[in-house]
DNA sequence: TTTTTATCAAGTGTCGACAATCCTATGCAG
DNA sequence: CTGCATAGGATTGTCGACACTTGATAAAAA
């Protein structure tokens, strides 16, 4: 079989008369034939590692407090200790675990103080990054937003999957808002690093207190605010937003720590 | 000669009847001989290359937008790639350099849109610190802060020892606040993380805009509000603060700029 | 019994070597 | 001269092996 040829980033290239588009976004590498998806995979051995790592966490396949064996997770995903080591390196920076010297490596333990601690920072960034928002964002994306939210309430009136808004839908919401601050630095801190702790801290408490309706009046009032370019408002309202769900968080965690004794 | 016994953590060894006293904290080794500091250094190798490649990075030994040759590196730290990498990924994750796949590490090259991002951040962020230290700080705190800002008065009135302030002085007040925040994310993402690439952004322009009398009567006005309990007044007050730096900070880019045309 | 010391397997930190990829230079065809 | 294909050196990604540390167990001393 003849050598692959290369493929470098964004590049359009030739194959045997074959059209393969090859796209490399953060080193994860996409091909495609034909406009149809081939292909989709890390072009590191530790980035893929690194990748699943986060979700066996945030999804508590790997217990939260437990001890990262290398030569046993090595062993388990068909790598050797290399890359490994370097997703776990990269696991430490995003805070999902704590490592000492010559000991290892542990998943961090959800506690109440971590998880407030955690929330205040995220509500000092989405607050801002909700204010850079109000000043820039368009109006068709306020207008698809607007239209984001109305499928929202239609799921609601429906009382139908009201669990996907609980899921991804609700994070819908504030991501678009997230990527209209403009602010590349603030995107990737809230979007990549902040987010799989938060996603962790919701996972591992069945939160039922949350209303769905409640949440979503307070999006509206929200994204009313960006509409008229009130970036004082808009941030006041997302940050008091962000603190009810802390709020509401810790409760339920505080009823989980009851129950289990 | 004897082998060495273990040195755990917090440890207090007796080694020949000369006690020792072996302190690791952020795994970093320290030797305490009879209360005299014998010995400091990392625990491992690439604790201690990442932490000089990063002071490397900030005082421009190594100079934004170039490249990371591993080999390179490797052999000036007399160290093999193996914790060199270890370091790169984690100067990955403080946003030191990029790193793209099958091609290597880049130190990031300053700019006024990603300085301007990194400070809107950094207004966000350590305006929720002064906000909850205004909240918990205790009064002899408070008074100690009200003592560190008569002497940098007094540096001020002597006209001498300018540089003081602009080093390392004026971070003093800053970092004081951040850590009175008691929120130990929030200290860690402000004073790890975020304060490298400040720092290397100060260090890369030559501010002689800023005006430390007027920082200092900032300062003061901030300390007041913190001293009345004020969370929202010295938020608001903090946030000023930052994006008038940050505004200094970009005229002097734009000079720079214009300079090396 | 209690405390100290020695021993040992498991795990982590580090190294050198090989395979895969990228970048540059050279040659060739048009 | 320009554009494309190929070849080569240099760099990155990955692997297996070895030295040192750790934590626990067993032996020895008080």
């Amino acid at each position: 079989m003849k050598k692959q040829p290369h493929c470098r980033q964004y590049d359009l290239i030739n194959l045997k008369n074959k059209i393969i588009n090859t796209y490399i976004v953060n080193n994860i590498v996409i091909w495609f034939f034909m406009n149809n998806l081939v292909s989709i995979k890390s072009a590191t051995l530790s980035e893929d590692i690194a990748q699943q790592l986060i979700n066996a966490i945030v999804q508590g396949h790997i217990p939260q407090g437990s001890k990262i064996s290398e030569p046993e997770l090595a062993k388990q995903y068909g790598v050797s200790r290399g890359p490994l080591r370097e997703a776990i390196v990269k696991l430490e920076g995003l805070g999902l675990v704590t490592r000492t010297a010559n000991v290892g490596a542990r998943v961090i333990q959800l506690n109440i103080q971590d998880m407030q601690d955690t929330f205040t920072m995220r509500e000092a960034l989405e607050g801002m990054a909700t204010r850079l928002a109000a000043t820039t964002m368009h109006t068709d994306e306020v207008n698809s937003l607007y239209a984001l939210l109305d499928k929202h309430q239609a799921h609601l009136d429906n009382n139908q999957d009201e669990h996907y808004l609980q899921q991804g839908g609700n994070d819908d919401f504030h991501l678009r808002i997230i990527h209209a601050s403009g602010n590349a630095k603030l995107i990737r801190l809230l979007t990549e690093e902040l987010y799989a702790v938060i996603r962790m801290y919701r996972r591992h408490t069945a939160d039922k207190r949350s209303d769905p309706r409640q949440a979503l009046r307070e999006h509206r009032a929200i994204l009313d605010a960006i509409a008229n370019h009130e970036g004082d408002l808009a941030e006041l309202l997302m940050r008091r937003h962000i603190s009810r769900s802390c709020h509401l968080l810790k409760q339920a965690m505080e009823q989980a720590v009851l129950a289990s004794h």
